[in-house]
DNA sequence: CCCAGTCGTTGAAGCGTTTCGACGATACGC
DNA sequence: GCGTATCGTCGAAACGCTTCAACGACTGGG
């Protein structure tokens, strides 16, 4: 257990150090013989080579850094799926993950790249502007974001499309010809901090409510929570009009109090008011009841941002990237929106 | 931006270079002159240490590493605090967090002491009996394990007392006048994986439930989900007696499925039946309704593994640490126990 | 049969720190 | 005024790996 070296390895195989190197990292051919002898010494010592060392003669640290956000408690909660994913394509690309907050700021992604500390970066939560962009644009290593912000300064972004999720789900209450629509906006802890996908949504939604004629409401910002999610039902039911009403709900925090709030008002979802989530499946599925939802894809959308850092990591000739990667969500429907009258086909 | 060395660093503050390392340091007396010149210059070409230069030279890599799980469903809802509060201690330490996950077993162990990745190992998810546990114990640096495994094999250990937690529940039980309890038992996704504050948790709240002469019913395995929750709710809604019925849920993604049945059944909580969680305030607080909980810490738990870690980095003379280090949980009172009897004060 | 080209391997020079031993200078006790 | 500590600084030797230039041993073409 006493940390052997590259050094030892090579005496026992009865070769050089640098051979040992080469059958390594494979950078040069080696007589198979020779690599089977030295990959015995490996084996015989239990041989890890020593990443430090490793990291200042090759600079490559066969580290990737992660930029997540804690203090948020909104997204807090979906969190898990994403570095969840980034860590297992990471040991599948024989690399390490080194976790840093995103309330380190751009001081956080100096050091990681100013110390070496990895050879590149997903950073998370992103906001429409910035400031960390332009800093992560001018490091010496690649920097993928999970977000497009206003002004991506040239990195490569990927993202669940906001836009198309805003889009699915009109369509949806107007294919199954709903009247009006309320949009439960998102609290003010996330749009005060002007997280990228915020815009993207509510504008998506309200242009695409205008392009196909259903008259919408936003509220925001609305506190989650018990006295939020209550306030928000009480207006909406006192305002809807007579017809058919819709309400999206485009953050899975946001549900579980607004189904309790409707509960309580014995307003049942896909009876007297249609109800579309956006969230992940499993959120939509386990909730009580579950509801029909539009699919943020967090392991996509992470699956993604991986192979886009390890293509520019090692750039393959052939392949290309997008700058700008968005994940198609779906809509899978779970009875809480209100069927299509018998006399009304789809519309158009 | 063109990574500079201390011996940039150096000839600009017109010193040597080991000069520029004990500022660093601070393991030999700088002048405060010399000092201000080496600081001025470090300043003026933002200049960072190169990280693996570092633990080459110095046998310290100033990184942690994390082994936490993710695939457990079940215990991964809670995961985000503990990795929280263990990426702010590692900052404010001035070290970084590597991620590991549970399910590289020992083989991640090992990579992370053997190529020398990190100085100590913070490592989640212990099992009763851990074959990652002796592979610990037995590398060249510092493990504090969270949770208790049958044998540490000499390890540090911090964890919620869960023994305490199950005498606390059954304590608020009996001293509120109650005749009989049940307890919902865990998924066999863990039961079956025998994590440690299992068995812990049961045996004391079997044993403590006898001593105060409680009879007591465990249902084991029981699956989360409605489906699982409601056939348990429907045999305690059976077997019940005539008396006063408590019911304790020990993990928080139970409780949401467990009120739902009981809602459905119109049987409701603190009037006609009493129930007790073991989860975060948080949790018991956002829940429909709240419910009476006693606690678990995940942040405190967290805290004094670090405090703990740290110590073993850098043992200070004066303190000691006691080899299993367990954080009491706390009740809360929420309103669904059912309060005390009129008639019959705090028993005893 | 000779020369150019490959293949497999080596020795040595870094990579950017830390740290050890040494050394001049200043302070102190007597 | 002399030896002895203490203080502040320096030069050089690690630390364990990668990589470059070089070299002998083959191979094949002419």
């Amino acid at each position: 257990m006493a940390a052997f070296t590259s050094k030892d390895v090579a005496r026992i195989a009865g070769v050089s150090q640098s051979t040992v190197s080469y059958v390594m990292t494979g950078k040069r051919t080696i007589s198979e013989r020779t690599r089977q002898r030295v990959l015995a010494a490996m084996e015989q010592l239990t041989y890890e080579p020593h990443a430090g060392a490793r990291a200042l003669a090759g600079r490559r640290t066969q580290v990737v850094g992660l930029v997540v956000p804690f203090d948020s408690g909104s997204a807090a909660t979906g969190l898990l799926p994403f570095i969840e994913t980034i860590a297992s394509s990471a040991r599948a690309n024989d690399h390490e993950v080194l976790l840093v907050t995103v309330d380190e700021g751009s001081a956080g992604l100096r050091r990681l790249a100013g110390r070496a500390l990895c050879d590149a970066i997903i950073m998370m939560d992103i906001r429409e502007r910035d400031e960390r962009v332009p800093v992560a644009a001018s490091l010496p290593i690649p920097v993928v974001l999970v977000g497009v912000p206003d002004d991506a300064a040239g990195l490569y972004c990927v993202d669940l499309d906001f836009e198309a999720a805003a889009r699915i789900a009109v369509d949806e209450l107007v294919d199954t010809g709903h009247d009006e629509a309320f949009v439960i906006g998102y609290p003010a802890a996330v749009t005060d901090r002007r997280i990228n996908f915020v815009g993207r949504f509510l504008r998506s939604v309200r242009r695409h409510a205008q392009m196909r004629g259903l008259p919408l409401t936003v509220f925001e910002p609305v506190e989650v929570g018990r006295a939020g999610a209550t306030d928000v039902v009480e207006h909406i039911l006192a305002r809807r009009g007579p017809g058919r009403t819709g309400v999206l709900v485009p953050y899975s925090a946001g549900m579980g109090p607004v189904l309790h709030a409707l509960r309580a008002r014995e307003v049942v979802p896909g009876r007297d008011i249609s109800l579309i989530g956006l969230s992940t499946d499993r959120q939509a599925d386990e909730s009580e009841p579950p509801y029909t939802n539009v699919s943020e894809e967090p392991r996509d959308v992470s699956r993604r941002a991986m192979e886009t850092l390890f293509w520019l990591l090692d750039p393959r000739p052939g392949v290309g990237h997008p700058p700008v990667d968005l994940v198609a969500p779906r809509l899978t429907r779970r009875g809480t929106v209100m069927p299509a009258p018998a006399s009304a086909g789809r519309s158009i």
